[in-house]
DNA sequence: ATTATCTATAGATCTATAGATAATGC
DNA sequence: ATTATCTATAGATCTATAGATAATGC
């Protein structure tokens, strides 16, 4: 268990320095880099094995095929956001407006951040297919948050349910937009780019 | 010349009632079909010539190959919105806050409308390649002129230059966003919600 | 003995081209 | 003669499995 690579098993042919990352990650790294630049059905099984430094077959020792590879991407970007988005729910000491601001500032970090761009895996066509149920569900869980967060927002003025469905999506698509202005410019400074929408959101919501 | 199909060449293999298409547009609406419900690298030239009612080969006659199909479906989703963008920016006898609302309220509805998820080939990562230099460069001009109506926008306050740019860049996003919005509701009414995003634009623009 | 990896490959594609064919047009 | 289509196919993949191999662990 030391820090050197894992000695079991046979060599790989083409031996590289270790990155610290177990194989398992490794593979997910590398599917990660593929699937956000080529797209998913682009990346071949052979592509993301080597670019994790091994041959093709042996990715099936990890993985039982690309879908899972991809599955298991998805559902980690929006794991961590739910995750917040949860604690900010409780949380009764804060205004509604200050946690929506801080969801929605730490939503365009976690998508802009990250050598990858990991929120780009989104966009992909094959998301939609009901094989990602487990992504979609958490991602429809996180929507249901930023709606509560922003019913809480406007205490004076009522706005009817269907009114805040419709403030919900709009704000919700503001910041799952910003995965297309950091694809098209992904070299802005992220912190300030982070407070501007959601100050924006905030403008959407109705609390300017 | 009738109304009836062109009778000229080998008859197809299986015939079909005439959608009163040309062959070559039937060939790009089975593409936008395809690419946008599957993606671009999981849909076959096969798929999309049987789609369209001819057998693989007989593509080739007015495509040279997928790279074409989707270069000039690209192109022709952003093009009518330049030329829109384009007539508002030559309009002196309306506000610019106006002229603004109307891009954003005409690009969602563009963006919404429509049998398949056009807007959705924005969203293929193939999409980014220098192939499509085309599509980019006409995107660029569309988004210059979101700026330039936001620049007439403030006449009273005084936006910097990266304030405006920022701006342009958020409410361009938002409106983009209207796809991934639309894509996890696609039968939401566009009409109301066109209007609700423009309103939406306006504020992130700073005049609410 | 266990493990991680390798090599080899069957079977299933997919793209693009070559060349034949069945209509109309002259 | 011209045209739109067809059939057939070469060549290039790609996925997933079978089975061998080269390490460590006991």
């Amino acid at each position: 268990m030391g820090t050197t690579g894992r000695k079991v098993g046979r060599p790989r042919a083409e031996p590289r320095p270790d990155s610290g990352m177990s194989t398992r990650d490794e593979l997910l790294a590398a599917a990660a880099e593929l699937f956000t630049t080529h797209g998913y059905a682009a990346t071949t099984t052979r592509a993301v094995a080597e670019r994790a430094g091994m041959r093709q077959a042996t990715m099936y020792h990890y993985f039982g095929g690309k879908e899972d590879l991809l599955a298991e991407l998805l559902e980690s970007t929006v794991t961590p956001s739910l995750a917040l988005a949860r604690r900010l729910l409780a949380d009764d000491g804060r205004a509604p407006e200050e946690r929506l601001r801080e969801l929605c500032r730490s939503d365009v970090e976690l998508l802009c951040r990250g050598p990858h761009n990991l929120g780009g895996l989104y966009l992909l066509p094959e998301v939609q297919g009901e094989r990602f149920a487990g992504f979609h569900r958490v991602r429809a869980d996180l929507k249901d948050a930023y709606g509560q967060l922003l019913a809480g927002t406007a205490p004076g003025r009522t706005l009817d349910k269907g009114e805040l469905a419709l403030r919900t999506d709009l704000v919700f698509g503001l910041i799952e937009g910003v995965i297309l202005v950091h694809r098209s410019d992904p070299d802005r400074p992220v912190g300030s780019f982070a407070s501007a929408t959601a100050d924006a959101a905030l403008r959407i919501a109705g609390t300017g």
